[in-house]
RNA sequence: CGAGGUGUAGCUCAGUUUGGUAGAGUGCUUGGUUUGGGACCAAGAUGCCGCAGGUUCGAGUCCUGUCACCUCGACCA
């Protein structure tokens, strides 16, 4: 039986339409499901799971550095949104506001929080008064609403949850150390956690969050060819500080500004597991954030002593691993197809056979390679493979980052790969808005990044053949 | 917000052309036999045919409106 083979007609071919196929698994893994309200999701527990387990990882990794958690408000008075003009305006046409209580008009009316900058810069207005009270390392776990006019699971809802870390410090070079630490921070958690490969650099003007000096991105590639935005860091200087008269008295005693950071991941990032790492069975979770890890399935449990060792086996690794036992009377097929569709990264299989012999089958989700393993070992055998598990998946997806990268060195074959070729393009750019705008009109690529890894690929822009600034990394994305 | 498509059992869909008893597969429940890649037999339960009007003796089917969802664009984490 070949690696290709195909075991669950359910789910549609991802080569056959990537989009259908995208639909089929968060629903059939049981991810999540369509509520009443438009554009709004039920992430569902074996979904959530994933969010707490990925939570769990950054809470602890923000906490590490100073971080604090806090809770701000789900409204934002009307007056609070629009200090900041450029803020403003990026996120107006998609709030949602609050205008009644009952049948009372609000006197004034409140948004649903669509990010939490003018919150922060509010309440930091109250509590900072001297560098003594620098730097404030503020961390935030909730949902917020963008109303956006198209929706899909996970990579695009109107409610979605994330966390926005937001930060004032003394210096520049303090909050822009902050930025980069975090995007840092953040690549780290993509490569060895999820084993996403990102590239790291800085958003074009255009493309930077409204209201910030600088943001820094971390972008993965998907499945498809597409390029997804998978957390952001951004660098305000000053600009929110002075809008929101947040003011200390420095070492010198006069009196400054802070300086501030924000940055973010969100729910996204589930949908950039699947379309990262998943295939035609379904899922395939990276270990570090699977709810289940390790799946053990009896073979003919209805036989003597072998639900009995199923559960031996269970009671000595459950404090190990995050392991769970099937013993419902489903057929043993039905069962790895189940949980193949649910990306458990590593099944146990134990049966008379095995038994008799001190042995279980210990199967990778990715290879479906499957090897006897002696039961006397049986921890570090599952450590090992969790790990292969992991490598095996970042080199997959690393390879596909490679291969679907282009190099275009002139307008041409900008235009070419672009429409002939799904993936990244890396470009030499002169650093002009109209470039931008015009390659974003005819290619429908937009600039991912300016990525920190600069090549030298020649000297002039590859779209108007002035001199270049910069190489840029353009694809179209999610 | 533009273009296209779909709403019938939990799910996937047939039935709509030509109006006349509400269907299939799968899933679900119960019992039994099975069990190393989605097992088999038997017996069951399941429907405001998206919603609101209209035409008609009679509407899942025809007409008008409306809502939701999906796909592709534009926008975004």
């Amino acid at each position: 039986m070949g690696k290709q083979e195909k075991f669950v007609e359910e789910i549609t071919s991802m080569n056959e339409d990537f989009a259908k196929w995208y639909t089929d698994i968060v629903k059939k893994a049981e991810l999540m499901d369509y509520s009443s309200v438009k554009g709004c999701m039920i992430i569902r527990p074996y979904g959530y799971a994933i969010w707490e387990n990925i939570q769990r990882i950054l809470d602890q990794k923000f906490k590490e550095l100073g971080h604090e958690n806090i809770a701000l408000p789900l409204f934002i008075p009307e007056n609070l949104l629009q200090k900041e003009k450029d803020h403003v305006d990026g996120f107006a046409p998609e709030v949602a506001w609050v205008t009644h209580c009952g049948d009372e008009k609000l006197q004034e009316r409140l948004c649903v929080r669509p990010t939490s900058e003018t919150l922060f810069c509010d309440h930091f207005a109250n509590i900072v008064q001297s560098w003594r009270d620098l730097p404030k390392l503020y961390n935030q776990w909730c949902s917020v609403v963008r109303w956006e006019k198209t929706t899909r699971p996970f990579l695009r809802s109107v409610e979605f949850y994330w966390q926005e870390g937001h930060t004032i410090h003394e210096t520049p070079n303090e909050a822009q150390q902050e930025t980069e630490q975090m995007l840092n921070l953040y690549a780290d958690f993509f490569e060895n956690y999820l084993a996403i490969p990102v590239i790291k650099g800085k958003k074009t003007e255009k493309e930077k969050f409204s209201g910030a000096k600088e943001t820094l991105t971390v972008e993965a590639l998907m499945y498809d060819g597409k390029a997804l935005q998978s957390a952001t860091s951004h660098y305000f200087g000053d600009n929110f500080s002075k809008v929101f008269n947040i003011k200390f008295q420095d070492r010198n005693n006069q009196i400054s500004y802070p300086y501030g950071t924000s940055w973010g991941l969100s729910t996204r990032v589930i949908g950039g597991i699947i379309m990262v790492h998943g295939d035609d069975s379904g899922l395939i979770l990276p270990p570090s954030v699977a709810p289940i890890q390790v799946i053990i399935i009896p073979i003919a449990a209805h036989k003597d002593g072998v639900l009995s060792k199923a559960r031996e086996i269970l009671e000595k690794l459950k404090g190990k691993f995050r392991i769970q036992i099937d013993n419902s009377d489903q057929s043993p097929g039905w069962k790895f197809s189940q949980y193949e569709m649910k990306g458990v990264p590593l099944r146990l299989e134990i049966g008379p056979r095995d038994i008799e012999n001190n042995q279980c089958v210990l199967v990778r989700r990715n290879s479906r390679e499957k090897a006897s393993t002696s039961l006397t070992n049986l921890e570090q055998a599952i450590e090992e493979n969790l790990e292969i598990v992991r490598s095996d998946i970042y080199k997959t997806a690393k390879n596909r980052l490679t291969k679907m990268t282009y190099t275009a060195q002139n307008k041409e074959e900008l235009i070419k790969f672009s429409t002939k070729n799904q993936g990244l393009i890396k470009a030499m750019w002169c650093g002009d808005l109209a470039c931008e705008d015009a390659i974003k009109e005819e290619t429908g690529a937009s600039f991912r990044c300016i990525p920190f890894e600069q090549e030298h690929l020649s000297d002039k822009c590859v779209y108007c053949g002035k001199n270049a600034k910069h190489m840029a990394i353009l694809g179209k994305a999610y």
